[in-house]
DNA sequence: CTGGATCCGGGAAGATACTG
DNA sequence: CAGTATCTTCCCGGATCCAG
């Protein structure tokens, strides 16, 4: 990207991450994690293959991420954040918090991958029965989806794993799980909707719901 | 701007404010208050005349900012935040906080206005004399700076107005200036090098220092 | 003078085909 | 699978011009 030219911290940091797609590219490894160059385009659909090889490229020379070939499997290449590229999480949940009341029903053009989701429900989830054993609700699948482990009152969102044993699987229409986890949608509702497998308690337990989370939700609104 | 085409709350916050020039326009309009277009050029070196008035035309329908027609003195135009742009300074300072690291001393070509450290001084200034009576201390002049005004523990930055009566004004070199604040030029050093007129103490008493405002400043380094 | 609009060249972004 | 090559499109930047 071209320089703004400015000595100002703002200015300089979006000549580093003010490019078209790289933010989207750290909600990606943030995810993610360490993924692979198909991983990536997976989760980015819409951009150019030309355009996320020459991201990367300024990305890593930017320290942002680093390109790793691991030994085993034969020679796979990955992605990694470096610190610095981590240390954009706050200013990306900023952007979420900004951008969620906007979240209205999808369009018919716009795509969705559960795993988007991990950032928001960072904000948004919390353990509501704190004396319970630990517990994981999956949002999404495992090929692509969070899942939220709470125990004894702390609440981790990360990727899918197979290792985790899910109490419950949350899933259906993009729009309806965005309304579920923002409270807009009653959990009795998603429930009879058929868009919860497993134990309804254990999700009952984990969404905080709308206010808790996103307090400005409604006043910030155009 | 092209949208991404995701159901994705921090794509969808990017399909508005991911524009080149934009957010450095909040910036602008965060610091200053409601302003002038010949305003907004001055604050922003380096943008096209015909590409401030399109993001300003751009913003306004997303919500973000208002053209009012002031009537007096004579019909002048201003352009300010809605509670929706205004909304945006919570991503503006993790950005801030985020790009800080990056601010070596500045590059020959870079622009500097020292009203734009009014966002990175709200995180690094505090009140290190709470029992001692409001103080103004100036940063940069009255045509451009800040005032940081301290009273019984709290702080508040805002753009230079005449009406204050400061106690101590610094200004110097953009690059010391930044130091200063930062941490990284003692303050006895600033005042003999003349960069401090007026109270000492009270500059002494705002600036808070580098670990409280920035503690990850280092870390976060590539 | 302020607050833009118009025109144009260059370069970034987008789409697609192709390859080691 | 992980990109490169190529072509098109359109946004950005710079200069100039214009209306109130």
């Amino acid at each position: 990207m071209r320089s703004y030219g400015q000595y100002c911290a703002l200015a300089r940091g979006l000549d580093v991450v003010g490019d078209r797609w790289t933010l989207l590219i750290v909600r990606e490894l943030l995810s993610l994690g360490p993924s692979r160059y198909a991983d990536l385009q997976r989760g980015l659909p819409g951009i150019a293959t030309n355009l996320l090889a020459t991201r990367l490229r300024e990305m890593e020379s930017a320290g942002l991420v680093v390109r790793m070939q691991l030994p085993r499997p034969a020679n796979v290449v990955v992605f990694a954040l470096t610190p610095r590229g981590a240390a954009l999480e706050g200013a990306l949940r900023e952007l979420v918090k900004w951008g969620a009341p906007t979240m209205s029903p999808p369009s018919a053009h716009e795509e969705f991958r559960a795993h988007w989701l991990q950032l928001p429900l960072r904000g948004l989830c919390r353990d509501n029965a704190p004396g319970s054993p630990p517990q994981v609700v999956r949002v999404g699948s495992l090929d692509d989806g969070c899942d939220i482990a709470v125990d004894g009152g702390s609440i981790e969102v990360a990727a899918s794993t197979p290792t985790a044993e899910p109490a419950a699987v949350v899933d259906g229409d993009p729009g309806a799980l965005v309304a579920l986890f923002t409270g807009q949608l009653p959990i009795d509702a998603a429930a009879s909707a058929g868009m919860i497998s497993g134990d309804v308690e254990a999700v009952r337990r984990v969404v905080g719901g709308y206010p808790a989370g996103m307090p400005h939700l409604k006043e910030a609104l155009p």
